[in-house]
DNA sequence: AACAATTTACGACAGTTTTCGTAATAAAAT
DNA sequence: ATTTTATTACGAAAACTGTCGTAAATTGTT
């Protein structure tokens, strides 16, 4: 495969959440999403869906004037792509580090601990 | 608190990796450890120390002639903030989601998954 | 003391990121 | 049809990152 993967910057990733949590979106949808958390004009935020737009991170319908964005790559993917890159920067290639790091810190429910208990038991079963 | 909270950049987590394995280092020290894994130049982990020193992510000693550096903050609360930063960034701050994803994806050894058990029975009595 | 080697300091430059203003274009309203 | 509004395109600038060369200062060697 010649698809070379290329990480989001911070900002990118702001406008890469808004865009799975919709689906598709415009550059005023994400802008006014992004409005909500920092104090930003509007071509700063057309700008860059543009740029991420030439890098491949994001596909647009431009039919219409107003061009509809979405996604190029999966939540999923994603996550998992950043999520190795972070293990490996910070965790000395350990995930389980990184799991008891994140068990550690934050406290997840009573339901999300019995979740993580399910998905432990499937593990051990192999 | 006014301690406004720096993210390293990645050259800056090599650099600050080799800090917290050896404790303290020179220059030269954290820069031949660098060149076993990438091509560069003396001057250039020189420089980027200086900054990262200028915006307080290592201390150091230059009683000497060879300052000897640090790391400001520990490996833990290094891995801590930019675990919590990924997962509001990328996992809607469900640190859930984010275990789950690094269970799924890179296989633990049987010792690692008891080592996580633990971890859960003990959360779970809380 | 003179010379060589090591280290720091400094400046410069290219590339990227983030920012926004202005102009051009298209659509909508009057 | 004219004017207003919304959107895109483009260019530019500031800040940051990573790169290194050269000069200055310090230490070590002969």
């Amino acid at each position: 495969m010649s698809t070379k993967y290329i990480k989001p910057t911070e900002s990118e990733l702001e406008i890469l959440q808004v865009l799975w949590e919709r689906g598709t979106a415009s550059v005023r949808d994400v802008h006014e999403e992004l409005a909500k958390i920092k104090d930003v004009g509007y071509t700063t935020t057309l700008k860059l869906m543009q740029i991420m737009h030439e890098k491949g991170l994001v596909k647009r319908d431009d039919t219409f004037k107003t061009h509809i964005y979405q996604s190029a790559a999966s939540k999923e993917k994603t996550q998992k792509h950043l999520l190795g890159k972070m293990i490996d920067n910070l965790f000395g290639g350990s995930s389980t580090e990184l799991v008891i790091q994140a068990l550690g810190n934050h406290k997840a429910s009573a339901a999300e601990l019995q979740e993580i208990q399910q998905l432990l038991d499937n593990l051990k079963k192999q």
